[in-house]
DNA sequence: AGTGGCAGAATTGTCGGACAGTCGGATTAT
DNA sequence: ATAATCCGACTGTCCGACAATTCTGCCACT
């Protein structure tokens, strides 16, 4: 039987504020771009101390709600950027000592669909991004941190080229734990580069020419090779 | 080329605190569990401000790395729970107007896959809470708030059988984009109920007895069928 | 008119101190 | 040993204050 009584949660002030000015922002009510009232006028209109505004505006600046451009004081309304998210995401998926198993696997659903719809609808600036990336990691030499970032750019590349937010969203924070896999791919398998190399290659072409399925079966390859060099390097 | 100077940025103390903590929770200096220290305390270590500690703190906890139990006052360090990433996730997605496609398309591509892992990998308890998902809908009658938390539960459920927290986690925000959007679809569609209620038989089904592949298709053709009824909302 | 510069107002980051309410743990009573 | 009680520690919130920096309106100058 349920309880009759629900445990009464007596969140703290900063909390409650914090919520409040959360549902004005996402009900539009504060429009992106729209400047926040300053910190004294808010304590007056919520009838509390600035310590406790501040508190609560903290949470929605870590959120990516409120922000300020470079050298800017007063805060502003703007949109979550990708990388707000993805950094916290990320943060929780590495305490929480993701697996390149699982990892691989997330990749697996995510990134062969992104290539597909970036197939159908890349713009002409996302293909020159994704060549860009590609020209990157080829011209990364022996410098693997180059290498792992320029892989890093291809992904996001992509996964921007799908037109897709949602997608781009969800696959931004697997680009975090995929960096230290990488790295030791790249660093101990010779034969990693120029797969890779290739991978890209064959993607971007299909992207290129607007072929979906190929995109996707290339990607679809691209991601598989990932895990054989890592079970191989791991018996190796 | 790259610009000779990157532009300074001085951080506010409380962010470097707050970074400075955090580095310490990544690395597992500080371990799931133990206490952090009073705020007093390490107003005293930093050498700041209590009010700046407090702003400090305020992000980790945001991040679900800090946390309290039920009427518990000091924090202890936790591991970022799913809801913790999902609301901020969520929001975000909520304010770059997504649309319902794009949300579908998503789904397209995990929830099929965490399906077919969940066939292999399902726990006896994890088959249970799926279970008790789809009786939850079934019995949900009129009351389509009801069912639509159960949908919900029903695709989490799906997620955690999946054995991938990285699978889990990047599907749990879209749980809650979907909530409008089904809410509106089993309002104003007669024939939704009962094709939701088939096709959680049928998934449950392939996942009890473990068979990965017809858990797959039978998760794309229940996905796909959201599709189809917003198709048809949007006409009739 | 447009530009540059400047003083004063406004705002943020940080500090110090204070106090009520509550949690935890030690202490005492049963 | 268990239960009731008490005290100290800690958090949530408030007040007041000050330096540094940004913002703004105003004025001079070209």
């Amino acid at each position: 039987m349920a309880d009759l009584f629900a445990p009464l949660d007596d969140q703290p002030a900063y909390r409650r504020i914090a919520n409040m000015i959360e549902r004005r922002i996402v009900g539009r009510s504060l429009r992106t771009g729209d400047p926040l009232p300053s910190e004294t006028d808010l304590a007056r209109q919520f009838g509390v101390n600035r310590s406790t505004i501040r508190e609560a505006i903290r949470e929605l600046e870590i959120h990516g709600l409120l922000g300020r451009g470079r050298g800017e004081k007063r805060l502003r309304v703007t949109r979550p950027a990708p990388r707000d998210i993805s950094s916290g995401v990320s943060r929780a998926l590495a305490l929480h000592d993701v697996t390149f198993l699982e990892l691989w696997e997330a990749m697996m659903a995510l990134e062969p669909a992104a290539a597909q719809y970036a197939a159908s609808r890349r713009s002409t600036g996302q293909l020159q991004a994704l060549l860009r990336a590609g020209a990157e990691f080829a011209n990364s030499g022996a410098d693997t941190a180059a290498a792992v970032a320029a892989v890093v750019d291809f992904f996001t590349a992509v996964a921007e080229a799908s037109g897709n937010q949602v997608l781009a969203l969800s696959q931004a924070p697997l680009n975090v734990l995929l960096v230290p896999a990488l790295t030791r791919l790249i660093d101990d398998l010779p034969q990693a580069r120029s797969r890779i190399a290739l991978a890209q290659v064959n993607i971007t072409g299909a992207i290129k020419l607007k072929r979906g399925e190929q995109a996707r079966i290339w990607m679809e390859k691209h991601i598989r090779d990932f895990k054989r060099g890592h079970d191989l390097r791991e018996r190796g």
